[in-house]
DNA sequence: AAAGTCC
DNA sequence: TCATCTGGCCCAAGACTTT
DNA sequence: TGGGCCTGATGAC
C-alpha cells in the first residue's frame, strides 16, 4: 500500500507542506478513517499471543471489536468526529498486488504450520501475524458496532482511501487520517499521519496539505500523480533505476510520464512491458467514489444494543462496557456544547485553490466558525 | 517504564 | 567520488490498567 | 505490510 518513499521525498523536498500538530487541535473536527486498515491492525496486535486472540464464547475473534471500540471512544473523548470508510470492490489493476499478498499469506501459513510442529514460539508469533486477513464478517461486525455507538459509516464503492479523499475534497470532513501516503495521491486536501499514535508514543500528529505539497514541489496535481506512479504505487510497476529523487527531477524537467518516455534513454532505463501507467493515473485522478451517502451524523449510543452486542454476544465485561457508554455520552455532551464548531487555530489557508471533483451540488456543510473556549482540561 | 489484561 | 537505487534484515504495527 | 537502516552496485558529475 502506498507510494514508495513518499514520506522521505516530501520531508526532503517539501518540508513546509508537513506540519506537526497536537492531537487536541482536532477538537470538533470531522475526520475520515479507512476502517479496513484499522481492523487489520487490530487483528494483528490486539490481545494476540502467538495464535491466540481475544474471542467470544463461540471462539470467534473479537480483537477488532475491542480495538475499534477503544479507539473510537478515544477519538470521541478528544472531541473528534470520526467517519469510518469501508472498502468496496478493489479495482482490477490492484488484482496483481492483491494476488501477491495472497501468496505471501499462503507462504506464511505454511511457515506457521512448520513453526507449530516444531513448537517454535517466536516463529509462531511472527508468522501468525502474517496470516491475518480482514474478512467480510470482521467488516460487518465493526459496522454494527459503530452504528450502535452512533458513529457514521460510509461504504465506499471501491477503494476506501479514495472515498476518504473525496469526502475531504467535498468538505464533508476536515481531514483524512491514515498511515497510507496515497491519500495525498488521491488528492485529500488535508491528510493526517500518526493521529492515533500520540498517547503512548511521543510522535506528534503530522499534517500534510496537498496544496502546499504541490506549491513547494512546483508541480500540478497531475504531475504529482505521475511522480507517485514513477516512485512506485500499488497499481503498476515502476521503472528500475528510477526512485523518488530521479522521478521528481524527470517530472520537473519533462512534465509528464509521456514526455519522459519520449526523452529518456530507453537502453539505460528498462520500461516495463504492458505498463498500465495511464490506467493507474486514471484510478488516482478519477477514482470510483460516491457522494451519494446519508448525512453524516453522530448520534447518541444505543446502550441496550451495545450491551446486547458486546456483553451478551461477545463476552465483553459488563462493567467496562457500561463505563465506556458513559464516556461516549459524556464526550457527546461536551462536543455538542461546542457544537457551533470551536476552532483553536486561525482558519486554514486555502491559498492555492483545490481541485474539486465535479459535483453539481455541493453538500455545503459550511462549518459555522464560532469561537468557543471549550473543553479546557483534557482528562489524563 | 514495564508488565499484564482486555475476550 | 557523490548521489541514488536496490535488496536484505529487523521491527512494530492497540489501548487501558496495574505494578 | 511498510519503514528505517545498512550494504553494495551503478550511474552521474
Amino acid at each position: 500500500m502506498g507510494i514508495k518513499g513518499l514520506t522521505k521525498l516530501l520531508a526532503d523536498n517539501a518540508p513546509k507542506a508537513m506540519k506537526e500538530q497536537k492531537f487536541e487541535s482536532y477538537f470538533g473536527r470531522r475526520i475520515a478513517v479507512d476502517a479496513s486498515m484499522s481492523i487489520y491492525q487490530f487483528l494483528i496486535v490486539v490481545g494476540r499471543t502467538g495464535m491466540e486472540t481475544l474471542t467470544n464464547e463461540a471462539g470467534e475473534v473479537t480483537s477488532h471489536l475491542q480495538g475499534m471500540f477503544n479507539r473510537t471512544i478515544r477519538l470521541l473523548e478528544a472531541g473528534i468526529k470520526p467517519v469510518y470508510v469501508f472498502d468496496g470492490k478493489p479495482p482490477d489493476l490492484k488484482k496483481q498486488e492483491l494476488a501477491k499478498r495472497y501468496s505471501k499469506r499462503e507462504d506464511a501459513t505454511k511457515e506457521l504450520t512448520e513453526a507449530v510442529e516444531e513448537g517454535d514460539k517466536d516463529a509462531i508469533e511472527k508468522f501468525s501475524k502474517r496470516t491475518v486477513k480482514v474478512t467480510k464478517q470482521h467488516n460487518e461486525e465493526c459496522k454494527r458496532l459503530l452504528r450502535l455507538m452512533g458513529v457514521p459509516v460510509v461504504e465506499a464503492p471501491c477503494e476506501a482511501e479514495a472515498e476518504c479523499a473525496a469526502l475531504c475534497i467535498n468538505d464533508m470532513v476536515y481531514a483524512v487520517a491514515s498511515e497510507d501516503m496515497d491519500s495525498l495521491t488521491f488528492g485529500a486536501p488535508r491528510f493526517l499521519r500518526h493521529l492515533m499514535d500520540p498517547s503512548s508514543k511521543k510522535i506528534p500528529v503530522m499534517e500534510f496539505e496537498v496544496a502546499k505539497v504541490l506549491e513547494e514541489l512546483e508541480l500540478t496535481m497531475d504531475q504529482f500523480i505521475d511522480l507517485c506512479i514513477l516512485s512506485g504505487c500499488d497499481y503498476c510497476d515502476s521503472i528500475k533505476g528510477i526512485g523518488g529523487q530521479t522521478a521528481l527531477k524527470l517530472i520537473r524537467q519533462h512534465g509528464s510520464i509521456e514526455s519522459i518516455l519520449e526523452n529518456i534513454n530507453k537502453d539505460r532505463y528498462q520500461i516495463p512491458e504492458d505498463w498500465p501507467y495511464q490506467e493507474a493515473r486514471r484510478l488516482f485522478k478519477e477514482p470510483n467514489v460516491t457522494l451519494d451517502i446519508p448525512e453524516l451524523k453522530w448520534n447518541a449510543p444505543d446502550e441496550e444494543g451495545l450491551v446486547q452486542f458486546l456483553v451478551k454476544e461477545n463476552g465483553f465485561n459488563q462493567d467496562r462496557v457500561t463505563k465506556a457508554i458513559e464516556k461516549i455520552k459524556f464526550a457527546k455532551n461536551k462536543s455538542s456544547q461546542g457544537r457551533l464548531e470551536s476552532f483553536f487555530k486561525p482558519v486554514v489557508s486555502t491559498s492555492v485553490p483545490l481541485k474539486r471533483k465535479d459535483t453539481s451540488e455541493k453538500p455545503t456543510k459550511a462549518v459555522a466558525n464560532k469561537k468557543t473556549k471549550g473543553a479546557g482540561g483534557k482528562k489524563k
